[in-house]
DNA sequence: TATTGTTATACTCTATAACTATA
DNA sequence: TATAGTTATAGAGTATAACAATA
């Protein structure tokens, strides 16, 4: 448990953390902005799945999911195939274009980070992606033990905007 | 220095960051959005400093600082003088009431991540805070030894639009 | 009646370019 | 002519709400 002067300078570095991500942007290839890389990624490494399996893993609403998803279909990077066991759900898949251009995309982004980190230890750059996952995984481990602990507090965050249920 | 593997998987982690962000998006106070609630901090912690400035703190275009410093200023969080020494020039500084809200702020998210990483050792947050701090400075120091290397080949990263020299 | 996915709308953050005032 | 700051415009990401098709 820390004190508030560390989660403070924590909270500062999160801020700066976006000139990073800005950083890594601008070298995205052409029609492939962050939000469609995210799609390919998690496409390339988990393999097919459905629209809502996707938004889980990029955590965003499945209507932003549902148009990262049109924008690479409309370039030919994946296919939306029916689900033959529900028909209102579809399988995503890469395409070998779609594979390409992962993999073009994999490319730029190791060869910009082994640029700026060269002076980083192998075992500090494992150290980093570690502590990364572990606070993700500290926040998304809060809303599922609040959904568990009976009187669920937190709106039960789900992937998609909730049903009105007039 | 690290393999390809390392980095793809550093890459997911910070793409992966945004719901964190998003996250803490949440909880901020009305009419103060993550671009302000940046602002405040930076005034808090480095006292009073002229756009130029915030802006290369903030590592994003002056433009841009401009617009989140008018939005703190029409609520009356901030104040800008003019500076004697230049009178092209604006000194920003926190009002009082600036910092009410700056302290809510802090509140918020303290409370927030004080809740989120209970069970992070003070020594970890430490280490997540270090590594990101480094994280940010690798990314600067890259552009400043190019530029300092003679030839730059990245196009002098500013804090502002490059003029127009017609 | 509930769920999957899509679309329309709106808000935030950002960058580029053009402009004003001052150096 | 160059710099400090502002504003207009455009692009990307996200969320909410409403809708169609299917369970």
């Amino acid at each position: 448990m820390a004190g508030k002067a560390q989660y403070e300078e924590l909270i500062r570095q999160f801020s700066a953390f976006g000139a990073v991500k800005r950083e890594l942007g601008r070298i995205l290839p052409a029609e492939c902005p962050s939000g469609s890389a995210a799609v390919l990624t998690l496409l390339g490494r988990h393999g097919d799945m459905r629209m809502s399996r996707l938004a889980e893993l990029l955590a965003v609403d499945m209507s932003v999911t549902s148009r990262h998803v049109a924008h690479l279909a409309d370039r030919g990077w994946i296919e939306r195939s029916p689900d033959p066991a529900d028909k209102r759900s579809r399988i995503l898949r890469l395409t070998p274009a779609g594979q390409a251009q992962l993999d073009e995309l994999s490319e730029r982004t190791t060869q910009l980070l082994a640029h700026r980190l060269s002076d980083w230890t192998d075992e500090e750059v494992g150290q980093l992606t570690r502590l990364m996952t572990r606070l993700r995984a500290s926040f998304d481990d809060c809303r599922s033990a609040a959904a568990r602990s009976g009187a669920p507090p937190v709106p039960e965050q789900s992937t998609r905007t909730p049903a009105i249920t007039t």
